[in-house]
DNA sequence: CAGGTC
DNA sequence: ACTGG
């Protein structure tokens, strides 16, 4: 009998604690909460309060916050077989994959970065950012990967978070492979390359609502496809910000916004500002920064990135992001 | 008009 | 220009 049991959703380790591991995390080093609904990444998604579900390496996970523990619990795959379910999972395959979990959230997190220090040092430099720090603590920059961001960005452009949100939702169910159901909602992983530079692409991406992003898309896919490659783009991890910058401002669909958000959130350019409107109208409001032009210009672009880099120093991305 | 880009 | 809160 092949029927698979339906996977339901795990909301905490009190309902079943094997499954379940944790990490050390203070919530001044890590608010899930601000940190996955702050439009960094659009695939989490709050299951039960302070329960959050989403898609991370190719696995379905639910994470949850106690105290000065960070919980997680990792789904398995449809095609594994209810043996491993039930009898207790092979112990050592249990436990190599508990160190490759951690690391993978560890990674995603960045939870080596020291939080609560940066806070001080950019509140120190900045009373503005003092007072905002009070009401935001734990808000840390994620690391993640840099196909996803890439795509997921260029989706963003004269947008709004909940129509973005709903695009990126129906490109994973068309263009990525289903991972597992959890009370009957499917799960997908965000899509390869490979699976956007198809010949209909653009077309399917039109029929999913995407507009004329949809050419952004899959010209973008083609054009890494045929170029440096996902290895390529990964690659400008180790590159310099600008050298970063320079190639994924070549893609279409990518300006400078899209290419400063890529850098921040995947390529570790910590130094990074993607300054949108939001951050445009708070630099001349709040901090008095004089470009009083009508529209955010390239040139008051830049303006804006450096006063910030003055002001916060080298990771001033992860202090915009607070 | 929205977390811009061509 | 796409689309929708």
């Amino acid at each position: 009998s092949r029927s698979p049991t339906p996977m339901k959703l795990r909301d905490a380790p009190s309902a079943c604690p094997s499954l379940w591991r944790c990490l050390p995390c203070p919530p001044a080093e890590l608010r899930l909460d601000l940190v996955l609904s702050s439009g960094q990444s659009f695939r989490w998604w709050e299951s039960s309060p302070g329960a959050w579900t989403g898609v991370l390496g190719g696995r379905v996970w639910t994470l949850r916050q106690d105290g000065d523990r960070l919980w997680y619990t990792v789904y398995g795959e449809e095609d594994e077989h209810e043996e491993e379910q039930q009898g207790g999972c092979p112990a050592k395959a249990a436990k190599l994959d508990a160190a490759e979990t951690d690391r993978i959230l560890r990674d995603y997190f960045q939870l080596d970065v020291g939080l609560s220090a940066l806070y001080r040092a950019w509140g120190a430099a900045d009373p503005l950012f003092r007072k905002v720090a009070n009401d935001f603590p734990g808000v840390r920059v994620l690391r993640q990967d840099p196909v996803e961001c890439l795509f997921s960005f260029i989706c963003t452009s004269n947008n709004h978070i909940s129509r973005i949100t709903a695009m990126i939702e129906r490109l994973c169910q068309a263009f990525g492979r289903r991972l597992c159901c959890l009370d009957s909602r499917p799960f997908h992983a965000f899509p390869s390359l490979s699976a956007l530079t198809g010949a209909d692409a653009e077309a399917r991406l039109r029929a999913l609502g995407f507009g004329y992003r949809a050419k952004f898309v899959s010209g973008s896919a083609r054009a890494i496809a045929e170029g440096l490659g996902t290895e390529g783009l990964c690659q400008l991890r180790t590159e310099p910000y600008a050298e970063a910058r320079r190639v994924l401002c070549a893609l279409p669909g990518v300006g400078a916004k899209v290419a400063d958000c890529v850098c921040l959130l995947s390529l570790d350019k910590a130094e990074a500002v993607p300054v949108d409107t939001h951050v445009w109208h708070i630099a001349q409001q709040r901090y008095g920064v004089a470009l009083g032009g009508k529209s955010l210009t390239p040139r008051a672009y830049q303006e804006i990135g450096d006063f910030f880099r003055g002001l916060w120093g080298p990771r001033a991305g992860w202090a915009q992001a607070v």
